[in-house]
DNA sequence: AATATAATAGTTATAATATTACTATTGCAA
DNA sequence: TTGCAATAGTAATATTATAACTATTATATT
C-alpha cells in the first residue's frame, strides 16, 4: 500500500484551487484574474510559468484534473482545468494550516542585519536612509491602491492589504529607531572596537 | 567577451561569505558557528545540505574558493574553502542592497487572509485564535534568548532578533484586532451574504 | 494598406533551493 | 559491547524562479 503523494501547500497553489472553486478554468485565465483582482501582491505570478508547473503538479497530485481542451473563436487554444474532490478537500485543510501555524519563513533583511559589522557604521547609515525611503514609497504605493475602493467594496476583500500594510509600518518605525540609535551613536562599532570586544570573548567563554 | 555569471544573492551565500571573512573554514564547521550564534534564526540551515549545495555554486562563481582538504586526528576529512577577493566585493554589494533596498517576499500568511471567506467565519475565529497562541509563544521563545545575554553583548549583536520580535509584536496586534473585528460582527460573511455581494458586482463593473 | 506592437496561450530549458535519505568515522554512555 | 550522538560529506528528487522561446490574433501607427 504506497502513501498517496502528499501535494505541497504554497501561495501559487492554494491561489489555483481557490480560483477553481468559482468554476472551471485555464491557467491564463487564472493569471489574469490574480492580476485583476490584486492578489498578484501576495502570490508570486511574475512569472506565469510557475503558474503552468504548479497546475501541472496539482494534476499529477489528482487536486485538479483536465476538463476540456477548447479553441474559442479567435483564440489560441485552451485547457481548462477544474477541481477534484480531493482538491476540495486539500484546499480547505492548506487554509486551516495556513491560517492556524505561523510558517517559518526567511526574508532577506534580519540577515543583512545579522551581519552589519560588515560595513561601517556611516554606510549602513546612508543605507539605511534609503530602505527607508523605499519603504515609505511602497506604503504610499498600498495605501493607493486600498483608499479608492474602502468604501466601494467590504473590508474583508481588503484584509490581505491591510496586513502588509501594517507590517510595511511596523519595519519603517523599527529602521527608524535604528537610525536613530545610530546617528545618536548609541549603536557603534569600527575596526579597534571589535577588535576589542572579539579580545572579551577570548577571555571569558 | 562572455558575461560572467552573476552570482544570486541569498541569505544561506552571504552567511557563509560573511564566515570566510573570519578565517577559511569546511562547511560542517559554517554549520556549526551559524547554530552555536543563533544566526539560524535568520538563515534557513534546517537541512545542511542546501550548505553544501549553496558551496558549491558559490566556487563554480569563484567566489569562494578550495583552500585545501585535511584530515585532523580523530575526525572525518574536511574540505577548507577560503573567500576570493571576487567574493570579497560580492559580498558587500550583496549587504548593501539587501539594507537598501526592500526585496518583494511572498510569505504564506496573507494569501490566506485573501481566500478568508473559503471557510466559514466560526472556523477562522478558532483559527486566528490558535495563531496567536503560538505566535506568543514563539514570542517568548525569542525573549528568552535575548533576555539573558541582553546586558553580556552588545546590542549590535542583538539587532536581528530585535527586528523579528517587533515584527511578532506587530502580527500579533493586528491579529488580535481582527479576532475582536469578527467577534463583534464588524466583518462578517456567510454564503447569502457572499452571494449578494457578487450580484452586485455582476450589476455594476 | 502595411507594419509594428500588445495581448493571448502555452512550451522548453536551466538554476536554485528544499527535502529526504544515504555513507562512514569516532566518541561516549548504558 | 551495543547503540546512539556527533562529525563530515554525498546522492537524488521535487519545487520554484528565471529567461527565452513559439504562434495566433487585436490594435495602433505610419
Amino acid at each position: 500500500m504506497t502513501m498517496r503523494n502528499k501535494a505541497k501547500k504554497s501561495p501559487v497553489a492554494l491561489a489555483v484551487l481557490a480560483l477553481l472553486f468559482e468554476e472551471p478554468m485555464h491557467p491564463y485565465r487564472m493569471w489574469q484574474l490574480i492580476k485583476e483582482r490584486s492578489k498578484d501582491e501576495v502570490v508570486n505570478v511574475r512569472y506565469r510559468n510557475t503558474l503552468y508547473q504548479t497546475i501541472d503538479r496539482l494534476v499529477r497530485d489528482e487536486l485538479i484534473s483536465k476538463k476540456e481542451t477548447r479553441k474559442e473563436d479567435n483564440r489560441p487554444e485552451q485547457t481548462l482545468y477544474q477541481l477534484t474532490g480531493r482538491g476540495r478537500e486539500t484546499a480547505l485543510s492548506w487554509m486551516r494550516q495556513m491560517l492556524a501555524e505561523p510558517a517559518d519563513e526567511f526574508p532577506e533583511f534580519p540577515v543583512a542585519l545579522a551581519y552589519l559589522p560588515m560595513l561601517s557604521v556611516e554606510e549602513v547609515i546612508t543605507l539605511l536612509g534609503k530602505r527607508l525611503e523605499k519603504l515609505d514609497a511602497e506604503k504610499i504605493r498600498i495605501e493607493k491602491q486600498i483608499t479608492p475602493v474602502q468604501d466601494k467594496i467590504p473590508r474583508l476583500f481588503l484584509l490581505e492589504m491591510e496586513f502588509i500594510l501594517a507590517k510595511l509600518q511596523s519595519e519603517i518605525k523599527w529602521v527608524r529607531a535604528l537610525l536613530d540609535d545610530l546617528n545618536e551613536g548609541t549603536i557603534y562599532w569600527d575596526e579597534a572596537w571589535l577588535n576589542s570586544i572579539l579580545e572579551q570573548f577570548k577571555n571569558k567563554p
